[in-house]
DNA sequence: CTAATCCTTGACCCCGACGTCAAGGAAAGA
DNA sequence: TCTTTCCTTGACGTCGGGGTCAAGGATTAG
């Protein structure tokens, strides 16, 4: 099969097969022509590749599973240099989840704070002669 | 006050006030020698855009926050549009820290997964008379 | 024969937030 | 005066994962 067949059975284009090439993440045999040739097992790969990817994985992260695939394993994540990257891979999502959160939680503090100060803001602007802003209260200085 | 100062104060680098300078987010005034020349307010605009970084906005999400600052107000969310930021940067982390919780789980399936394939090739090992591979049990096809 | 696809390599473009280097002017201390 | 330090602008590099030409060769359909 040749690199156009390949890119569309995996859903990818030719240029991102000639991009793993140069990376050397999956190598291509040639055909006397000089057109790259590929078989089922590259595909396999490829699938490899591109699933790992979709789960947030760059390309070096996926270089074990490729070489595990490719040394005859029935699972590219047969081997303990691939459970090594998901176990890493987990670590990262949990420190990253944890900062998400933290963040998310701080924003949606500064968001309730800004809102209730806007809602003080105009009920004092319903009251003319009502409470003057009192010093120290809410304000930060400059 | 010179950049050097100002970037030093806000524990930044004058690369990064020049660039924000070239995206007119903090412009500077010039003293008689070309020199750009800050004060205090321009530190607390740097503080709150450094702040906002902080917390993972882009550039372009801290300027109705600076803008606001600039018109006055006492806090640089004191006006709606920084208000409509802070929204939609709540919607964003939730929406990614979901998609992480997702993908966080199913890494931890994929190891869970392989490890207990693992055991179970290694108990086979133990007991070499003993079990032999049964069939579309566990594995999937090539 | 010619046109239409497919393939090849090479090379530049994109994004965001700067880092880094270069060539030269200005200010400050000994 | 000399040296050091700070300032100026301009321009290119970085990182990841490719996108998008461009120029030319191979193959196939009509």
């Amino acid at each position: 099969m040749r690199i156009g067949e390949l890119a569309a059975r995996a859903g990818t284009t030719t240029r991102t097969l000639r991009y793993y090439e140069a990376r050397g993440l999956l190598p291509a045999r040639r055909s006397g022509n000089g057109y790259r040739s590929y078989d089922e097992g590259d595909l396999r790969l490829l699938r490899q590749i591109r699933t790992l990817q979709d789960f947030g994985f760059d390309l070096e992260e996926t270089r074990p599973f490729v070489e595990c695939l490719r040394a005859g394993h029935p699972e590219g994540d047969s081997c303990p240099a691939s459970l090594a990257v998901y176990r890493r891979k987990l670590d990262e999502l949990d420190a990253l989840i944890g900062e998400l959160a933290a963040v998310r939680a701080k924003v949606g503090e500064q968001l309730a704070r800004a809102e209730s100060a806007r809602e003080r803001l105009a009920a004092e602007a319903e009251v003319p002669g009502g409470p003057e802003p009192e010093c120290e209260l809410g304000g930060a200085g400059l």
